[in-house]
DNA sequence: TGCGCTTTCTGCAGCGTTGTATACGAACCG
DNA sequence: CGGTTCGTATACAACGCTGCAGAAAGCGCA
């Protein structure tokens, strides 16, 4: 089972290796319509196929795109990743996967192998870029899109959703059923991240319950972003002498930790605690009560990024038509913020 | 900000090209010290960094891995996925990922695409595997090794669980708690597979039963691998006029979503029904009650997966070591067993 | 028929590595 | 002091493809 190279196909269909390349990637040079059909006819007899990696090699790129999030098993960054394979294939892209666990070395680790491995582009879902791993962009000068979270050590194009506008919806939504307030389980990072940088979703809320008069102080709660640690989180937080009586949750998972935590505790939700999240994830249909909560068109955005990466990843300085694209966040009523 | 080359290194090295190649991959020929030493660091000074679509296409083969799988949303997925990325990563490898989405030609798609990418190794993970799939893999004469699944087109190299013994054990689990019966919620392929495989699941299941000398007429039920068919297959399936006292489900993901049908139900879980899952996922240990479920050591699996592919997937003929990696299923008790 | 154009095809120089065949010293031996 | 042997380093031909420069062929028109 010799290998079937171009060379082959080109002796069979009586023609030059470069023409059964320009029927193949079509063009850059035209073909006449009987020649292409006789190295069609080759290719097909023969069963060649090309070999991606000596494209690969000759055009200097690659169908290759990168991706990187900090756990593809939670169901969000699992749902993103989804959301941009597909996307990459709808682009005729494969997407190598790298988890970097919130580890930042296994971060810079990936980015290394995949620039390395010449993709034509990385989408990067990370709030804890560190330094090392942005110097490594610019030695590669790679095209780099930033999806869903903004860090701050690397200045780049970005594909987020309005988290702020978010939250801010969902915090309001709660106030208007009457709660005296609502207290907001924020997220904390599984690595520090330098500064302290107010999540957006804190943000948000806060500002909601400003707006309403409300006082936010030590109304604040915190979480990993996952529902093991909200649930560990909210069993102390509800069994607390004053449980509030609402709580908006940075992210889905988190929210499904706290009902579970409140099952636990046997306190109806929505009856005596109403609860929002954040990412509608499909779980959050699911979940007893169904889970109010803060949508945004997922594959919309991973094919911004996906596009964004391809097309406009450019590093040349302002050359890009958009530094940030913002998704609108839309709220989703279901049941456990008591409607 | 040209690209550094080896030629560059060798240069500055004041050697020959052959020799930045056996420092970097400790060569096949050896190195002086000395030497060693002035490209080492040359390569520091120019940042150098090895392209691996050149080395793939000199020495032909890539740090690729090609994993496809049904859909890394669902959770059981996700952690195999996790798992072999982590794997692979340990053995320096990357993993390019494909979803199939349960659709055939998805599937031949990636197959088609990771093979042209020359992927050193395949790793699959799906049970509907068809001809056409079975014919690409062989015409680019390619490693690979099912994982979980072993569908019948194909005949390769696996690492599987054994999941006759453990349904077996689960239904022999719940029986032993003096119920009349335990009913089976079997598993059902998103795309029709040909001829109609009993799965291992429900195999074991009927063993564990007819031992104990219960019939299973009538008391297999089935739904789609995942929660939310599962949860609508048991909103009907509970609220029947006799519903069975206990249910053994082929997958936590199905166990999930039978819980949630029967607390929208008020059926008390364990009180009133019993049910045992299969996989044992992260979140089986927060469910209400905790699911009682099988294990296996799915990053082992994950790991023999890998080392299966790189090392042993050649497809001569009884040359490998071993055909069929079977990994021992075990007993995870928790509440929703009634234990 | 000859000229300028256009369209289509060919030859070939890369792309950045690997690994083989070979050259080169220096050390060792008789 | 020539010959042999080792340990290292070098030159260079692949690897399979892309895409440029330019040749060849076809075409319309004076």
């Amino acid at each position: 089972m010799a290998k079937v190279t171009r060379d082959d196909v080109a002796r069979l269909a009586g023609t030059s290796t470069a023409v059964v390349s320009y029927v193949i990637n079509n063009g850059p040079r035209p073909v006449a319509p009987a020649t292409r059909e006789r190295v069609l006819a080759a290719i097909k007899e023969l069963g060649y196929r090309p070999d991606r990696v000596a494209q690969a090699m000759a055009s200097r790129r690659t169908d290759l795109i990168g991706l990187i999030v900090p756990d593809a098993r939670q169901p969000f960054f699992g749902e993103m990743a989804h959301a941009v394979e597909q996307a990459a294939s709808e682009r005729g892209k494969m997407v190598l996967v790298g988890n970097s666990d919130y580890v930042g070395e296994r971060e810079v680790h990936y980015l290394r192998a995949f620039l390395g491995m010449r993709v034509s582009g990385l989408i990067l879902v990370s709030h804890a870029l560190n330094d090392l791993a942005a110097a490594e962009i610019d030695a590669w000068d790679a095209r780099v899109v930033l999806l869903h979270e903004r860090p701050e050590a690397i200045d780049d194009v970005a594909v987020v959703t309005d988290d702020v506008g978010g939250a801010h919806l969902a915090t309001q939504h709660l106030l208007e059923h009457g709660y005296a307030y609502v207290a907001c389980l924020g997220g904390v990072a599984e690595t520090p991240t330098v500064g302290d940088p107010v999540s957006d979703h804190v943000e948000g809320w806060r500002r909601a319950m400003h707006e309403a008069g409300r006082s936010t102080e030590g109304r604040l709660f915190e979480a990993l972003y996952n529902r093991y640690d909200a649930y560990q989180v909210g069993l102390e937080l509800l069994a607390g002498p004053d449980r509030p009586p609402a709580i908006f949750c940075s992210t889905d998972d988190q929210a499904i930790g706290l009902l579970r935590a409140a099952r636990e505790l046997r306190i109806d939700v929505p009856g005596e605690l109403a609860v929002a999240g954040f990412d509608d994830i499909k779980e959050a249909a699911l979940t007893d009560p169904p889970l109010t909560t803060i949508a945004s068109d997922r594959s919309a955005m991973a094919r911004a990024a996906v596009d964004l990466v391809l097309d406009d990843g450019l590093r040349v300085a302002g050359a890009r038509r958009e530094r940030l694209k913002l998704f609108p966040s839309s709220l989703v009523v279901r049941r456990s913020c008591g409607c």
